[in-house]
DNA sequence: TGGTTTCCCATTGACACCCATTTTTTCCCA
DNA sequence: TGGGAAAAAATGGGTGTCAATGGGAAACCA
């Protein structure tokens, strides 16, 4: 299973090129297409990546439902039609499309941010201020998250 | 599982490096990745630590609820992406990112201290100060611990 | 055929691996 | 039970390898 931990910040070249972190092309090894999936989130203004089998995944799950119902037409629409395959070159780079990088305020650093099965992509000072604030959020103890068996018990921190 | 017990002191050499305890390379050493994952605790000044396969469990968890909520992002953020995957040397050795010793204020020597399931990485004067307190509140009887049944609920705490 | 993308190669620097040495712990035996 | 040998753990440092980065040239598209 693809786990993306740590954040990485990297360097964009004048081509518009980045490295995408060497742990994430590991953890990305596996899947049916070399390289990452990315599209604008929607809720911050961050690039979401992940491998192509999530989207998969993701599309087969929207189709279960009425195709037609625009209860999931939104997610479609703003998901898979704003998607973007991004293919490594030979030096596990990828290179970011200007609607993304424009998006997500990128200029010549990009922060890779693992979030478990899937990554994001953002602006390094954006992303250190929303770090900042999610911290806080934790240590407020607004949200309690339980791990799943075996092992109970609240994660100590 | 892993079980962390008792406090060991180590020192960090002039690359950064420190080894981890015997005792807890043995209580890692069928984890699938062999080290350790480590995350700046959101509540003190130290560094949280576990293996790996409580972080997936954590990550699987948050995975099973609305990718796109923001319920658990705070948690997703706070530990998924400011986790370090430190992998052990032929020594036993990993290398501590300056951002976790800044955060603990680590600078050549670095405590190990076992809480059961997962431990924390400190600056030793200032966990010997913290372990003091703990003690303080322990004998006023402010915390209360109860043993679950067999395999029954978590101590907290 | 201009602009872009892909491939290839070179450079730099960080880190993983290897080996040596010191320190601590364990074990054995007088 | 104390001393000492042997084993294990911790520590220190050199070096080869790989990741990140930059740029030129070929391939591709419009």
């Amino acid at each position: 299973m693809a786990l993306f931990l740590s954040t990485f910040v990297n360097r964009i070249d004048r081509k518009g090129r980045v490295s995408v972190p060497a742990p994430f092309r590991t953890a990305l090894a596996t899947q049916t297409f070399p390289g990452v999936v990315a599209f604008p989130s929607f809720v911050v203004a961050a690039v979401e990546a992940s491998g192509i089998d999530r989207v998969e995944r993701l599309s087969a799950s929207i189709d279960r439902f009425d195709p037609f119902g625009d209860e999931h037409d939104a997610f479609a629409i703003s998901i898979l039609s704003e998607s973007h395959q991004l293919s490594f070159d030979s030096e596990g780079r990828i290179a970011l499309p200007d609607a993304l990088r424009e998006h997500a305020g990128i200029s010549d650093r990009a922060a890779f941010a693992g979030r478990g099965a899937t990554f994001q992509i953002w602006e390094p000072e954006a992303f250190r201020a929303y770090q900042e604030e999610a911290r806080k959020r934790a240590r407020d103890g607004r949200a309690s998250l339980r791990l799943g068996e075996p092992a109970g018990g609240a994660p100590t921190g």
